[in-house]
RNA sequence: CGGGCUGUAGUAUAACGGUAGUACGCGUCCAUGGGGUGGAUGUAGCCCGGGUUCAAUUCCCGGCAGCCCGACCA
């Protein structure tokens, strides 16, 4: 019920942004802006966030993630194991002390916490591979947040890591996830511009892969092979790599992108320092070998609205869509209340817009938020013989009747 | 962290060394009822501190906040 949505829509976007993403999100209310770099999610945005998690949560079970919820507040010590507490190591910390004079950390990322806690439950060959993620909010010191949503001092990612027994369990799954990370981008409706791309790796792995979605706002520079369907980040474009890849460089085309994933294989880099060992099978003490696997949630929801909006606002995929359908009463409060109940009974996510305002503001209310289908009840459309339904992403409407339309929505 | 810029009602903006005007919003009323409808009326503001000055929202300094470019990063 749109009357009882304490958001309203605003006509002008703030001048302190300039992003597409955090203008169109703000407008349409489905977040508000704290401080720099760091935003309030509001009801509507939820639940395009939960949309969004709940197809990274599925791809991520059916691959054999398990989930779990790894602490806000860090524990110092841990993270003196890998040695990044150090303000010289990692700069971008949020620190805060405890009462008793003790420090903590607010996570910024989970490799130490998951090794950390792993090691406790860790000690066969028996016991891997396992895959543990969560959802969490992540926090950042960045020296100059910027782009809305894109990149903000808090955020919120789902981070799985992989524990493997060797380099070939780990593969394997590294695979794995690199082909359910491509479905999560089809699934949220962006997999047409999304590019698996090559990004620098670390010691253990010569590259790591990035999903970078084509998008002119974004920060990332990456040149694309259009016929092999992958890329190359601009931070490892040079002839060696592309010689490695087998790539031509007269073939690629360069691109700005928006970084929406990243996987890494870790290797030993943490089980090292953490003592994450296991005894195999010959009862030899051999170091779990690693990978991480990271998307930023509400980063994605700020590149899809990059990708899909118009003139009149947001233009949700169906999949993260706040609400399925738009549900628009002008002074057929009775008809459309009828709709509202059956299309409920039938599990149809529906925002009814209720209100009391003029007809244009609603229509430029419902184009602004952006739901994938508009269903205006009116005098008008009951004279021509029941609803009008109109896509968002299409600028031709039809009447049906509301039979027909109940009938034919799922 | 370097460089640049900006802070005026809830939002977006204007003007000004003599304390502020407009639009939207919000309240009330009338009209209207398919693209932010028309009219009346009300409501609400100069980021903080210091300095210069008879007088500062305006000029100067400092602070805080925000934006942009670069470096860094999911």
């Amino acid at each position: 019920m749109q009357s009882k949505l304490f958001t309203k829509t605003r006509k002008e976007a703030p001048k302190d942004e300039v992003s597409m993403n955090a203008q169109l999100l703000i407008r349409a209310g489905f977040i508000n802006k704290e401080m720099a770099g760091v935003y309030d999610i509001l009801p509507l945005g939820l639940k395009v966030i939960n949309k969004i998690s709940d197809i990274v949560r599925d791809e991520m079970n059916k691959i054999g993630g398990i989930e779990m919820k790894t602490s806000v507040l860090q524990n110092k010590e841990v993270w003196e194991k890998s040695g990044r507490w150090n303000d010289d190591v990692v700069d971008n910390w949020f620190k805060t002390e405890l009462k008793n004079g003790s420090e903590a950390g607010l996570s910024f990322t989970n490799e130490e916490a998951y090794s950390s806690i792993l090691k406790q439950y860790i000690s066969s060959y028996k016991d891997l591979p396992v895959y543990p993620y969560d959802f969490k909010e992540i926090f950042r010191n960045e020296t100059r947040s910027k782009s809305g949503i894109l990149r903000g001092r808090e955020f919120y990612w789902k981070a799985l890591y992989s524990f493997s027994k060797d380099e070939a369990e780990h593969n394997i799954f590294y695979e794995k996830a690199k082909a359910a990370y491509q479905k999560i981008y089809e699934r949220v409706g962006i997999g047409h511009l999304t590019y698996l791309t090559f990004a620098s790796g670390g010691t253990f792995s010569k590259f790591s892969h990035e999903f970078q979605t084509i998008c002119d706002s974004g920060e990332d520079t990456i040149f694309i092979d259009e016929n092999k369907k992958i890329a190359v980040n601009k931070e490892v474009f040079t002839d060696e790599v592309l010689e490695d890849l087998e790539l031509e460089k007269n073939k690629l085309i360069e691109k700005k992108a928006i970084e929406v994933g990243n996987i890494f294989t870790l290797g030993t880099k943490f089980s090292k320092p953490f003592d994450l060992k296991y005894k195999d099978e010959k009862g030899e003490e051999q170091l779990v070998f690693m990978g991480s696997y990271g998307i930023g949630i509400s980063r994605l929801m700020g590149a899809i609205v990059e990708v899909f909006h118009d003139e009149k606002g947001i233009v949700w995929p169906e999949s993260v869509a706040p609400f399925q359908v738009h549900l628009l009463s002008l002074g057929e409060d009775g008809q459309a209340q009828k709709i509202y109940d059956e299309l409920e009974k039938k599990g149809i996510e529906v925002l009814f817009d209720d209100r009391d305002v003029s007809a244009g503001e609603k229509f430029a209310d419902s184009d602004l938020i952006g739901i994938p289908l508009r269903v205006v009840v009116s005098k008008k459309s009951l004279a021509a013989g029941g609803v009008e339904i109109k896509k968002r992403n299409e600028s031709e409407s039809k009447v049906v009747s509301i039979e027909e339309f109940i009938k034919q929505i799922k």
